[in-house]
DNA sequence: CTATAATCAATTGTTGACAATTGACCTATT
DNA sequence: AATAGGTCAATTGTCAACAATTGATTATAG
């Protein structure tokens, strides 16, 4: 009596396949920024019409996934730092507000999960597989902005992590080391936990604040060592 | 040498056409709230092929102002005090955020347009039509949050405005009066164009929180007058 | 040789026909 | 009379053909 959702109708409509298996190359790295995306193409890989690729397109486009040019071309999105800069930005108030609004109404149940994802990130971390750490990290996040029953904001929020994804592969922001990813984790986790909302929203927006700090940091030593070396066009 | 962008690509296709004309009259109020939208109909008005509709139906939904029930039906989104907490617990935290950004960046030209921003609501509120102070109300808004130069951001909350534009009709929230409103967004001009971002960031969402209150206190006394007077079923 | 205009292939935009699904209505059976 | 099941019309989902647009290429005139 568990689940037999996964013929949910939403899933069984060929442009949410197809925009989930695009999607799923995009957010891999299979698809890099600004590789030209041809429906025609698409749509014989995929085993599916012209429309419905178009439409899974839109799709993505919706999401930030995906530029068009009307009449031209469909590509994948860019990637640069000033990308990445708009996305932490957003999700620092983004998760800013879900924190807040989980630690106001976490029920014993929403306590329970929070502290299971946070011990599958603990794990993952002693567990040094950076993929796993980087799934259990974006899973927490989500935990939290789910437990705060704001639709649109879940929706919103689930959107975000996705371009963080695709950014992070191509930008190649790196982990911090784990013990600090823990300790900030668990201080989040625990304001949430004890309902203190005013830090957990301090410490969700800080959190994101520190990827932005460090993404800039190094954004401008790579630049510096550019110019020091490369000669411009 | 002025503009010529009328013919600018993008409105060109007949599928934002289509949109857009759908989305003015459900922002207008002439679709209500659960108004079911067949596909055929709006094509026969529209004078489209049914594809071209379902691309704009698409995109409406996106923008949160169309709900799709897949294989049965497209309806306009409903409106309730809920959805309409949704909105303007987000847009506190999205145009806190272009605040705090526009009072860090603002150039000269951009604070000459703000004014002038405020300038036209002092004039449609003392003018009293309440159509152009809402209007301008927005548009003051916009302003700010264009300034922040934050695509994202900015792109999110002109989705936001038109859901809000949507609730506000059907959910009769009442402006308030007008001396309060100037001097709030006043407070919140002053702030951004003398660079002052913390306080810029804290108006935005003051503003927005007070709505939230307004709108709470009024669902509260109306759900107390009904229960006191009208038998549940 | 350069600049301008015409041509063309590649790609996206739009359409109308056909398939699949749903919910309401009708019928038959207990 | 109530209910289970079948039928059918209405509606959405998918497709493949056709139209429009674009950018590159080629031809042409100066």
């Amino acid at each position: 009596m568990v689940a037999l959702e996964s013929l949910k109708t939403q899933d069984r409509l060929l442009d949410r396949q197809a925009a989930n298996s695009i999607r799923r190359q995009i957010v891999n790295g299979s698809m890099p920024p600004g590789h030209r995306l041809l429906e025609t193409e698409l749509a014989r890989d995929l085993e599916v019409s012209r429309g419905t690729i178009r439409s899974a397109l839109m799709q993505l486009t919706s999401e930030g996934l995906v530029c068009q040019v009307a009449f031209t071309k469909w590509e994948v999105a860019p990637a640069s730092v000033h990308e990445a800069w708009e996305l932490y930005t957003l999700r620092g108030v983004l998760e800013g507000l879900g924190a807040r609004l989980a630690a106001e109404r976490a029920t014993p149940a929403d306590r329970t999960q929070l502290e299971k994802a946070f011990a599958q990130l603990e794990k993952a971390a002693n567990s040094g597989n950076r993929e796993a750490i980087v799934d259990a990290d974006f899973n927490l996040h989500r935990t939290v902005v789910g437990i705060s029953g704001h639709k649109r904001l879940i929706q919103q929020h689930e959107k975000l992590i996705q371009q963080v994804r695709f950014q992070m592969i191509h930008i190649g922001l790196t982990t911090r080391d784990y013990h600090h990813l823990i300790e900030d984790h668990r201080a989040l986790k625990d304001a949430v936990v004890s309902g203190n909302a005013a830090r957990a929203a301090e410490l969700a927006q800080t959190h994101n604040s520190a990827e932005v700090e460090r993404l800039l940091a190094e954004s401008e030593k790579e630049k510096s060592a550019a110019t020091g070396r490369d000669s411009p066009d």
